[in-house]
DNA sequence: CATCACTATGTAAACGTCAACATGGCTGCC
DNA sequence: GGCAGCCATGTTGACGTTTACATAGTGATG
């Protein structure tokens, strides 16, 4: 275990030395590299039998200059820490590695800034194709410069003035479904706690929200519907505020991950009790919410399938299929568990 | 909204259409775009008003061939959709964007068959330098592909016999900390659900339960010994076996993120309470530790840290630093929540 | 047996960039 | 005023591949 680093900055062979060690032209080197048929079965031996000796691997950027591919897809996340877009780099992935291409995947921590160095880091590299969600649907800057990207890009969940194709979640029919179901309980004051109106999700959910209260005849107060930032510390802060303020919601909905740790936190921290001084939903991570006491009702959604759709769609596009920019919508579910019931001194109706 | 995808494959401007643009050659617009200092500043703001003009972003590829740099780095952990490594990776990430790297992330759902593909992109794209987190110290085939490597190389918590820098978590002391409290508490039956003897983690854990055992004149029973792989499914099996058993422990150390889950899964699911029928010890996500009811005793470390020591180390090789393979050695720490207590049936002692 | 049609292999140009070298105009100094 | 030296810019050859084209064998066929 002595010696030089292995990292010494050794030279990688070239396919002018594999040539060498092979007797062959380097024609015939890259014929065999690249699977061509037109090779002499002793010869492809003699060729693999070099490589494998010198531990040949071809040069991607040489490979790229000649064939304008890289084989590799950028992939744009607002957060890679947040399990709900690492599912969905899982399964695009797991749709692109059999046809050869390499995931790039990219956090912006939902920096506009960030978006627009990734998306020129990705066009210098000349990525084939990207999917990207970005954090704020209304940055200009981001959007011209997905419009230069020259690759097929697939965009998730979100509503942007670019031809691409887009895989939505459904956000709009789960919400109305959960709050019908407080407002049944009794539930008049509840707090929606989402995205911003930025970008999709935010803006349908409060969507679904407005139009539960409205269907069941509830005026909305605009004071209980808080849509900022998606982040833990928002979350908290705005369960607390809504908790603690004069006329505080029966119900809270923590619609989006960060906000429903955050949330839930704030709920624990204020000695509140689950579901009896509040009910709780929350969102995007059906695991927590079965692992606490008591366990959550959650609004769930299958991530690893929006990243194998999208992967799906943007594979089509690298075949050179021509055709107008395609929309799938995936669902998702409410799963129902004991964090709501009726409000306090209120016994459940029917 | 109409026309064309921007997905049409435009192909993107060279330095030849910026250099015609501009009215000079191409060796002016190569200085301009590398922040050469000899260039006239009147041509070079023609320069750059030509590049603005058409979009120019240089190719990466070319530019990769010319200068044995791809400015980018690899960064292989076992599965990104846990935390602990996502972590990791921001950590690494932060450290590695202000010097213009770029960090090119792969998950190997911890298959040395695709760590090996994962290596030998990597070399394919001549990628600066790497940082790894192996699923198997054991598996052949990857040291021999990261012998071949050719740059630098961290290495995440693993022993293995390639000279590289490393960057280890401690594990036997946070161990023997918490088993020391829960052998004071009374307890004399401790489950251990851990990774697998073939990384270092699941070892060292191994060796500072079976320490603060033998510290204490406690014998050791293999049964409840539990080190293999790491992931929610067997966290939940290990715990299941283990408290079903003729003999089951008192307390239970679900020592990794996964494991962490299924076992508190597994716990909640044979409807036992914490910590009256069980003390719960689980590892690496403090907040679902903080979250749960009651709060749940962990260790925790710190991840983000781990990446940054790495990009640290990784950058400084980058550098051209030569000097001999370096090791950093990380703090855990124990959160204690009130998820221990003495065993049923035994008062507390002291 | 000369020619044809293949087949296996070699050769060379091009991909876009950088950087070493070449060029030419200008400044300043004796 | 002539020339040295410098500065801005142009020219060119690599970097490692792929691929179209060239070439030289090898049978088969009339």
């Amino acid at each position: 275990m002595s010696g030089k680093m292995p990292a010494g900055g050794r030279r990688q062979p070239t396919i002018h030395e594999v040539a060498a060690t092979a007797g062959v032209s380097i024609g015939t080197v890259s014929r065999v590299a690249s699977d061509s048929p037109r090779v002499a079965p002793e010869t492809r031996a003699r060729v693999q039998a070099a490589m494998a000796e010198l531990g040949y691997q071809p040069n991607a950027a040489a490979r790229a200059m000649r064939t304008n591919q890289t084989k590799t897809i950028g992939f744009l996340i607002p957060d890679m820490t947040n399990q709900v877009f690492a599912r969905v780099a899982q399964g695009a992935e797991a749709v692109f590695a059999p046809e050869g291409y390499m995931l790039f995947a990219f956090s912006s921590n939902r920096s506009p800034a960030r978006e627009i160095e990734f998306l020129q880091a990705a066009r210098q590299r000349r990525m084939d194709g990207l999917i990207v969600t970005l954090s704020d649907e209304t940055a200009t800057g981001t959007i011209e410069e997905l419009k230069r990207m020259g690759v097929p890009v697939v965009v998730l969940d979100r509503d942007i003035p670019v031809e691409a194709d887009v895989v939505y979640s459904e956000h709009i029919q789960p919400i109305e479904t959960v709050v019908g179901q407080l407002l049944q309980l009794g539930h008049r004051r509840i707090g929606l706690i989402t995205a911003s109106h930025n970008i999709r999700p935010g803006r349908d959910r409060v969507t679904g929200f407005k139009r539960a209260l409205e269907k069941a005849g509830v005026p909305v107060d605009e004071w209980l519907i808080r849509a900022r930032t998606q982040s833990a510390e928002r979350g908290a802060a705005e369960a607390h505020d809504l908790l603690t303020g004069p006329n505080p919601p029966t119900a809270i909905l923590a619609a989006g991950s960060d906000i429903f740790y955050g949330a839930l936190k704030a709920v624990r921290l204020l000695g509140l009790s689950i579901p009896d001084d509040v009910s709780f939903v929350g969102a995007d991570d059906a695991l927590l919410g079965e692992l606490v006491y008591p366990p959550i009702t959650v609004i769930d959604r299958d991530m690893v399938e929006v990243g194998r759709q999208a992967a799906g769609l943007l594979i089509e596009r690298l075949k050179g299929l021509d055709m107008p920019p395609r929309r799938i919508m995936l669902g998702s579910s409410v799963i129902l568990r004991s964090s709501i019931a009726a409000p306090k001194g209120m016994p459940e109706r029917r």
